[in-house]
DNA sequence: GCGGTTAGTGGGTAAAAGTGGGTAATTTAG
DNA sequence: CTAAATTACCCACTTTTACCCACTAACCGC
């Protein structure tokens, strides 16, 4: 089993490509891999996360999950408000090129302080994007964090 | 390497085996053995572990048990959510093939501190990967902890 | 101990993933 | 409406990984 590991079936596993000078970052494939035999699509959305610097990126399905429930929400709530001006606003539809690139606009570099070195983490069902720098720092923060848990699972 | 011993049932033994210069380790054979009797599969997800400077191997089974659980929390409470930056973003699918290693990126060797001597130990449902060293190190700890407690089993 | 058998290790080589850059198309600005 | 800038698309190159083979070391039955 001389494999790397291919993530699973959804978004799991860390990679770190480079942002080149145009502003361009490959996705991994593992997640390109994840989108559509999880969800049969070739669609991402990116958008700013909420309460990281980081980016977050959604398959259609679970951005369009997002919005109803955004949706449901008394739409002049501070917070909703809030919440709509910061992320929905951020987000973009991409459809990888055939390298499996996206181009992401400096707004969204700027929210996540992406210079060159880019991670992608999985969460799951959706993953998230940092830069390299800021995510070791919250890694370190997590793993803190956690070390106090009584974790039940 | 260690002894051999039959293959357990589940995960039992603790074996030692060399990483190459790729990146390369041998799962023990009772292992490979064990995931087939007791699981019907072959395939395996290696994670960093929450607490310790560890790495940890699932059996499909057990590690979508694990995802169901967090599924099941609130997303963006603090500990899910570091948990899940912290071990999902960094879980690995491997699948067995004739030689049976998997290739551990740098990430994961080095929240394991893995250098080349690597210690695979069994815990029943589920096994670690520990870097040798770092191994002898917690299990006299963990034989000192038991020193003062009263068993109940 | 002796050989057969299985586990573990090392390395070469297709293939795939990631990267860089040029040109066409599109958008934006003047 | 035209020119500049940006983005999309394509091709070629580099690096990394997966797969395969062969070799060595350990184990097992005799």
């Amino acid at each position: 089993m001389v494999e790397r590991g291919k993530a699973a079936s959804m978004f799991q596993g860390e990679f770190t490509n480079n942002m080149d000078e145009k502003g361009r970052v490959n996705i991994p494939a593992p997640f390109r891999d994840a989108l559509q035999k999880s969800y049969n699509e070739g669609t991402l959305i990116v958008a700013r996360d909420a309460q990281s610097p980081c980016l977050r990126a959604y398959p259609l399905r679970e951005w369009n999950r997002l919005l109803a429930k955004l949706g449901a929400m008394p739409a002049n709530d501070r917070v909703v408000l809030a919440f709509k001006r910061a992320v929905v606003s951020s987000a973009l539809e991409y459809q990888p090129d055939k390298q499996g690139r996206i181009l992401i606009p400096q707004t969204l570099r700027n929210h996540a302080g992406i210079l060159k070195s880019t991670v992608f983490a999985g969460l799951n069902d959706t993953f998230e994007i940092w830069d390299a720098l800021a995510w070791e720092k919250q890694l370190a923060s997590s793993l803190a964090l956690l070390q106090d848990q009584d974790l039940s699972f």
